[in-house]
DNA sequence: CCGCCAGCCTGAAGGC
DNA sequence: TGCCTTCAGGCTGGCG
């Protein structure tokens, strides 16, 4: 569930709440999440925090890192004392305080391991300064791939999913059936400036919550109310007042306004 | 390389 | 009330 924003706010504030302690047990609750080395980590200190594409990254002063991927529901909940969890799957128990993993549909994984290689097939971050006009023109011309397709492939682009896919290409006016390598140079500069603007006011919102996400204090995000099509159909176009439509792409969603987001 | 589909899971919502 | 279908923010692997 959770796209780049919302990860890079869940990485920002385990940061602040969990660096520095020392891991005094690991508790794994779900079957699934068995086999994963997870236990390897049984008294490490929690030495960095970072995010690539979809993935948390926790460094550890051993070498050791806890990768976890939330896929549609799967959170980390920090210290939520007292209030009985539905779906924890698994608990780290830290000097500090309890950081629990819940995930109701048990989509999201947890892995350790000493090397981040498995991470290596991943594409540009969107916010990063290798993320310009010139890669995604490099990388559209050589695709005849539907664009929303392209923007949310992971191994070229790092982090977007299906509500930014559509948020941004609305804010770009460009329809998310048009084939990459039909757009200009300047549809893919607007695409690009697009896309770091709407990506960085989500983080400011501290993500966008639909239905599941929380961040690790059990709060919502605020990018749902600032959301222009995505989930919105029959509700005006905010630019032309038109209904918004919804097609299936790859069997998800896509949500648009076919008068403002043209195929020519 | 491409597109499409099933599968992985659980639960909410809507139709009848 | 209950039963059934559809839908959900992601990703992988298999097929053609």
């Amino acid at each position: 569930m959770p796209e780049l924003p919302e990860v890079e706010t869940i990485t920002r504030q385990l940061g602040e709440q969990v660096l520095g302690q020392r891991v005094k047990g690991v508790e794994i609750l779900d079957p699934k999440l068995q086999g994963k080395g997870i236990e390897r980590i049984r008294t490490d200190v929690i030495t960095s925090l970072r995010r690539r594409g979809k993935n948390i990254i926790i460094g550890f002063e051993t070498g050791l890192y806890l990768i976890a991927h939330p896929r549609m529901t799967g959170k980390f909940l920090w210290h939520p004392d007292g209030h009985p969890l539905q779906h924890l799957r698994a608990i780290f128990q830290l000097s500090g305080g309890d950081l629990c993993w819940v995930d109701q549909r048990r989509f999201g994984s947890l892995m350790v391991s000493e090397d981040l290689r498995l991470l290596s097939g991943l594409g540009v971050e969107p916010l990063s300064p290798g993320f310009t006009d010139g890669y995604l023109y490099q990388i559209g011309q050589r695709s005849s791939r539907q664009i929303k397709e392209l923007l949310m492939d992971q191994r070229r682009i790092a982090g977007i999913g299906n509500i930014y896919a559509a948020e941004i290409l609305f804010s770009a006016g460009i329809h998310p059936q048009r084939r990459a390598n039909t757009l200009s140079r300047e549809e893919i500069a607007i695409l690009v400036q697009r896309t770091k603007v709407i990506l960085n006011k989500a983080i400011e919102e501290k993500g966008t919550t639909i239905a599941d996400y929380l961040d690790t204090r059990g709060n919502t995000g605020g990018y749902q109310k600032l959301l222009q099509v995505y989930g919105r159909v029959g509700f005006p176009c905010p630019h032309c007042g038109r209904p918004i439509e919804r097609i299936r792409q790859s069997g998800r969603s896509t949500y648009f306004c076919p008068h403002c987001q043209r195929m020519k």
